[in-house]
RNA sequence: GGAGAGGUGGCCGAGUGGUCGAAGGCGCAGCACUGGAAAUGCUGUAUAGGGGCAACUCUAUCGAGGGUUCGAAUCCCUCCCUCUCCGCCA
């Protein structure tokens, strides 16, 4: 959420920010509504002050031994009455006023970061660098051709259990999910990350501080009955970890990795990546998460992808880093580092991370601050995947192939999975 | 699902209509004492918004919303949440 003191002393720099973004609001009745909301308040508040000094003046004059029926005390109660109907009708206003404003500020998206390069979309995202070494090749196979060959999941049985859109591993398939989850989870804690398993149904208040809702409703599974929605990603509960707390400056930077199965509807994407691991309904993600002092949030950003980074580094799998546009940003995101990896059998760098550094945008709608010696003030987050686990296993088969149909799987694997290759059952 | 208890500051906990943003304690910070520390003593210690260069000041907040009243943490109504016991259950 933007702040309403920039909304009322600056609209013509968020007019110009969004318009980075391609987004194009009328910021002068929105200015307006914010002005009106501080005029009215300043307005109640004043009343108020009058009205508490005259119950105070009951109060004292009674206990002076006046007569609660005296004309004097009468007449301050008639004054006190006039004064609370006109609150009570200012308040009105207010309540009506400001609920317009905040509903209006929850659906603002962030601000670009001025780091943050112009374009107007995907096409103007810039590669930062590049890493390994590409397999390129005309025979090489797409993820699911090779999963099919070894039996790694079932894509038919998972629309008769659920819907398309979902996935059932199997045998070495579950297998290696599972050891991919363990491995990100160590690579990260041992970097000094707290783990964190945390629920993945999480309530209206949860989703709106970390920026999902209330715009993007229909992209989240909601359940019929109770508050309650899937979680689209682990950056929703450990946000709302820390919702409405103050974190001790000295405890910063709080970082933590959580894994979670992740939700999504999908809505808008019919027939696009229609097979496979690349695009479901649930898939599991291990996510880095880090509340940071606002002065130290840029560095946090390069190290949050560094960290990001190190798990494709230790997989042995290329990839690059793009930075995206303003155009491509995402809803809370002030500025965004992309990791996409190789997939020699789509010949094509598929997203499998998205670090982002949201300063206070979701502090503001969370309420998550720091005590910096006398004063508290919003702290910054941010969020990296460490990584898409499922894109990860996609990555892995189509890196891995041998003319064999077994696959070689990288050597940090061997551990947790207990073998160093996929082979056809 | 049934029965009961309860939601007060960072924490514990008092407060049933009047100067209560709220006693007391714990914790924390500063000062004093000390060679240093402990103990002790004193002082200070919520958040948000508005006004002022500042000292400071006004308003709101005792789970949420509404009501009664000149005045509500305290009385009334509605809702939410938490805990305990029973039942069911991984």
């Amino acid at each position: 959420m933007l702040d309403q003191r920039l909304v009322r002393e600056n609209p013509s720099l968020i007019s110009r920010e969004l318009g980075r973004r391609g987004l194009h609001v009328d910021l002068q009745s929105l200015q307006l509504i914010a002005q009106q909301q501080k005029d009215l308040e300043a307005q109640r508040s004043k009343l108020q002050s009058e009205g508490n000094q005259i119950g105070k003046e009951v109060g004292s004059q009674i206990k002076n031994g006046l007569d609660p029926k005296s004309t004097e005390i009468k007449a301050l109660r008639e004054r006190g009455n006039e004064i609370k109907k006109k609150v009570n009708l200012l308040e009105e206003q207010e309540k009506e006023v400001s609920s317009t404003l905040k509903q209006q500020l929850l659906n603002l998206p962030n601000l670009p970061s001025p780091k943050c390069p112009e374009g107007k979309n995907e096409k103007d995202n810039q590669v930062r660098r590049n890493w390994g070494n590409p397999r390129i090749g005309n025979d090489l196979k797409q993820h699911w051709e090779i999963a099919d060959q070894i039996g790694l999941f079932d894509t038919e049985k998972s629309v008769k259990i659920a819907q398309s859109r979902f996935v059932t591993l199997l045998n070495q398939g579950a297998r290696l999910e599972r050891a991919l989850i363990n491995f990100m989870l160590d690579l990260h804690t041992a970097k000094g990350y707290k783990e964190v398993l945390p629920p993945v149904l999480v309530n209206t208040a949860s989703l709106t501080g970390s920026g999902q809702l209330p715009k993007f409703a229909e992209e989240s599974f909601k359940c019929a009955d109770d508050d309650l929605w899937l979680t689209p990603t682990a950056e929703v509960p450990v946000t709302s970890l820390h919702r409405d707390e103050i974190i001790p400056i000295e405890k910063l930077p709080v970082r933590y990795v959580a894994y979670s199965p992740c939700f999504r509807r999908e809505a808008g994407s019919y027939g696009r990546d229609t097979r496979g691991l690349i695009r479901l309904h649930q898939f599991n993600k291990v996510e880095l998460y880090w509340f940071v002092h606002p002065d130290t949030s840029e560095a946090a950003h390069e190290q949050i992808t560094a960290d990001a980074e190190s798990v494709l580094q230790s997989l042995e799998l290329p990839y690059r880093v793009l930075e995206l546009c303003a155009g491509d940003l995402g809803f809370s995101a002030s500025r965004t580092y992309d990791l996409e990896v190789w997939l020699p059998g789509a010949n094509a760098f598929r997203e499998i991370s998205s670090c982002s550094i949201c300063g206070d945008f979701q502090a503001r709608r969370s309420s998550i601050r720091t005590k910096d010696g006398k004063s508290t003030r919003l702290l910054h987050t941010l969020n990296g995947s460490g990584l898409a686990v499922g894109r990860t296993m996609a990555a892995l088969l189509e890196n891995g192939q041998q003319p064999d149909g077994t696959v070689l799987l990288p050597k940090v694997l061997e551990p947790y999975f207990g073998a160093n290759h996929l082979h056809p059952e």
